[in-house]
DNA sequence: TTGTTTATACAGTAAAAACTGTACAAACTT
DNA sequence: AAGTTTGTACAGTTTTTACTGTATAAACAA
């Protein structure tokens, strides 16, 4: 085995590592694959790029750039005098980490704090009714105690979610660079 | 609507909520509903039960309620005279969270580490080999590089898990509890 | 022991998701 | 303007995943 089929099987063996593990970001083993083709191009690509190195379909190519766009973990890139359009991967792990963990749970956050709001209200109100039954009464009241530790929790999650997006999650646990810096 | 009624209406919402978002861990809506009849209901429930509720088979009740305790977020209860295995959903939610992170990212960690360490060690070999082109070695280095960094990143991403492991995380980020009592 | 109850393995089916090829719209070129 | 090039919407197909029903193993009862 010559040096460049040695250096294609080292990437090889990242790219299929990547495509194992995806599946945490919510994607498709397929699209870890592109992104891990990207990884090891230094210049972007087009989604011709991707069709030929991948051997799949361009609307594939397509719709799965944009998968990975949306989680930012890959971005457009330009380059003057070329038309298509070119991707690359955003080579900041740690921030798109924490894009990906800030998207994926805001949204959820945000529905559970309407849901909740709403069900407190109502069960709020039906606790209040005098013509209810004393059993009821107490059914509701017990509701009520356990939306309240969700929406606590929800909002502890949210909490969490700032302090990922503020950086502040690095004063906890550094990065490297940083831990010997001092830092 | 009577107030059972409106009570059945306020459950079944955060329920549907449950079940819409649960694809966070990476489980089916109808394992979100199961999570959620069980989250209302006081009593630990049985297989049947669950079937019962949710009108399912009770072989899809046996395999998701094994994924949602794989998650550690329901666990197997005991009541004296009582044959059937039963189950109940864990209440600390907060640890809930640091459980599904943990599972999820460790593995995840460990599979990246094994992969990245196994393609460094034959890349510096080849780095190290004076046969090969500049061009190639050129190559070869700026790879090097890449897993470096990618090392780096999963070696913080095992200290992130860590410090949820240790609940240092409530240090920086407290529960609503803890901020009342100055803690 | 034999009979009963309960959970799950497994094979088959239904439903959902991923992928492809064609068609077309938007952007650009001449 | 007409002719290209490029990305994506959409319909159809393939593949994968979720779910069901039957069969069986394990645990318990008599």
């Amino acid at each position: 085995m010559d040096g460049k089929e040695q250096l294609e099987k080292s990437r090889e063996r990242i790219i299929e590592t990547i495509a194992q593990n995806i599946h945490l970001y919510g994607l498709t083993p397929s699209a870890g694959r592109q992104y891990g083709t990207m990884f090891f191009h230094d210049d972007p690509l087009t989604l011709d790029d991707m069709t030929e190195e991948l051997g799949m379909s361009k609307t594939s190519m397509s719709t799965s750039v944009r998968a990975l766009s949306d989680l930012k973990l890959v971005e457009r890139a330009w380059k003057r005098g070329v038309r298509k359009d070119l991707y690359q991967v955003k080579d900041d792990w740690y921030q798109s980490f924490i894009d990906l963990f800030s998207i994926k749970w805001r949204r959820s956050i945000s529905l559970y704090s309407t849901t909740i709001r709403k069900s407190l209200n109502e069960l709020n109100k039906l606790a209040a009714d005098p013509s209810i039954t004393d059993d009821l009464k107490l059914m509701v009241e017990r509701d009520i105690e356990k939306l309240r530790y969700v929406q606590d929790y929800y909002e502890w999650l949210d909490r969490l979610v700032d302090a990922f997006e503020d950086h502040d999650i690095f004063d906890l646990v550094p990065r490297k660079d940083d831990i010997q810096e001092g830092k």
